[in-house]
RNA sequence: GGCGGCAUAGCCAAGUGGCUAAGGCAGCGGUCUGCAAAACCGUUAUUCCCCGGUUCAAGUCCGGGUGCCGCCUCCA
């Protein structure tokens, strides 16, 4: 099977085959550093992490560079408003985005270049541009010349007509075409800048881009991804500026993922409904939030709400009850549980026949433009095979359990690897999971534990009413027993 | 005004020409249990927004309609 990646720029689920036999060069827009991550900033870089994920556990090679924007409007705004410099608020911030990031469980890509360190590349890449006549420098500012380069908009599907018609472009009495993006802005007073051959200043929003792929990944490389905000004008832009500079194509495959939404309405700041990521992992399991958005495909809409993760939640509980049965029943096997060994009988085989079949079907949905919500549909098929054979799996010698368990092991392990979940330990994962809920409703673990521990009491007495009671009145908090042998263990629902 | 997307069970969500329409959540019945929980088994869409067409065959393709949504301005 190859893997097929749908492209943008064709609207096509196209076979990925790249540049370089087994290695991949990949460049994600990341973010502009002068505020917190949002849930918006978790999907994309969730998004791109699977993606990458999946792509080395292919055997591909993968160089993945994300940027940071440590120059920009805002930040200098943000900067001005608290009255320090722009260094302090853009390395607050991408301190801030590595936090969360870590905590999303999102590897950190292979390189994360910053836009002031790549001054000399953008104003070489422009100078570059100028000589060849694409670009014009008009009292300070330099522009990029969309007439000339004529092939404007091919990414987004659109002419320059329909643009025009449009008129929400803003008028710029500099601009040869309205539709001309700045490659260089003039400073103002009291703005920083560098100096360039047109004066001081600084880059356009759309140029590091540009210039960063080009440096790290050279003119031409594989996957070019972000939001789909992105599409227009951005990515737009940066073909433009990239293939006139370079004449050749600056990515291969173009994809994008969708938005989230807050309660069904766009985010955005008028709402006030801004989701920081560090917010949402106060009252979610991380590997929640990531289940909930990998339960979609990537270029859908995803609708967040209370409700939804909360699903997503009970939907990574199961997963981890059977890698916590899983856990436990190999530890209770008289054989070396860690090595696999051949089966014996029929019914063993079938399992690890299975579990081989499941694997072939998760990564054959992985294959087909990374389909993480079909993938998942496999990985709980699997969750449930497990338990199956847990109920069933009497009179089996312990050898052919250690290696049917060790096996299923396995294929939680790439499941988990690829999409990045299960990464937890099962017990730890309840203690945790405990701890966020018992603190998202302001209850006390010392209360909790002392009536169970009461119920207990009454329940060796045989004192059923008064153990039903207990149990009753902390049902009243959402919380559920399960009574074992000879103690009782319990969790929020 | 221009460009694009989506509409599948109570909810979320795969499937995009052909066996019984994945999976999750929620619900119901059963097994298990002192009672529960978890787990397991069974069950919950004769049907995929509506109308027409193409085809031996359509949720899946084409045309029309309706309804939502995104982009066109900074935005993941």
């Amino acid at each position: 099977m190859s893997q097929k990646i749908f492209n943008t720029a064709t609207r096509k689920k196209e076979i990925f085959q790249p540049i370089k036999e087994g290695a991949v060069g990949i460049y994600v827009c990341g973010i502009t550093a002068y505020d917190v991550c949002h849930v918006g900033h978790a999907r994309a870089a969730v998004v791109f992490d699977v993606v990458v994920r999946y792509l080395r556990a292919r055997g591909y090679a993968v160089t993945y560079v994300k940027n940071f924007t440590d120059i920009d409007d805002k930040i200098i705004y943000r900067a001005n408003k608290e009255g320090v410099g722009i260094k302090d608020i853009s390395e607050r911030y991408i301190k801030s985005h590595d936090e969360d990031m870590a905590a999303l469980g999102v590897q950190t890509p292979t390189i994360t270049p910053k836009a002031t360190g790549h001054m000399d590349d953008m104003i070489a890449l422009i100078s570059s541009l100028e000589e060849k006549g694409y670009a014009y420098c008009v009292d300070g500012d330099v522009y990029f010349a969309i007439n000339k380069y004529g092939q404007y908009g091919g990414l987004s599907g659109r002419n320059l007509e329909d643009m025009i018609a449009g008129a929400r472009v803003d008028v710029n009495d500099k601009k040869r075409n309205p539709l001309d993006f700045a490659l260089w802005k003039k400073s103002k007073e009291g703005e920083p800048f560098w100096e360039s051959p047109w004066g001081n200043g600084r880059p356009g929003w759309h140029i590091e881009c540009s210039a960063m792929s080009r440096r790290y990944l050279g003119e031409t490389f594989d996957i070019h991804g972000g939001g789909e905000d992105l599409i227009f004008p951005h990515h737009e832009n940066e073909i433009a500026q990239s293939q006139a500079a370079t004449g050749k194509p600056l990515a291969n495959y173009w994809m994008h993922n969708g938005f989230v939404k807050i309660n069904s309405e766009k985010m955005s700041k008028s709402l006030g409904n801004i989701f920081p990521i560090r917010e949402i992992l106060k009252k979610y399991h991380p590997e929640a939030l990531r289940l909930f958005m990998l339960q979609s495909h990537y270029r859908s809409p995803v609708d967040y709400s209370e409700e939804s993760l909360t699903e997503a939640r009970s939907g990574l509980l199961r997963c981890y009850r059977t890698l916590q049965l899983l856990k436990e029943v190999q530890s209770k096997l008289s054989v070396d549980t860690t090595t696999v060994a051949k089966t014996s009988s029929e019914q063993a085989e079938t399992y690890v026949r299975q579990f081989s079949q499941l694997t072939d079907k998760f990564n054959a949905a992985m294959d087909d433009d990374f389909n993480t919500a079909q993938a998942l549909g496999h990985v709980f098929e699997m969750v449930r095979l497990v338990n199956n054979f847990i109920v069933d799996k009497k009179n089996m010698p312990d050898s052919d359990k250690a290696n049917i368990l060790a096996q299923a092991r396995k294929v939680f392990d790439h499941f988990g690897a690829v999409l990045g979940v299960f990464q937890n330990d099962a017990d730890q994962f309840f203690i945790s999971d405990k701890e966020t809920e018992l603190r998202k409703r302001g209850l006390n673990l010392e209360e909790i534990e002392g009536l169970i521990h009461q119920r207990q009491i009454a329940r060796q007495q045989k004192d059923w009413a008064r153990a039903d009671d207990i149990r009753k009145e902390l049902a009243r908090f959402n919380i559920v027993l399960k009574d074992l042998a000879d103690s009782t263990s319990w969790m929020i629902e």
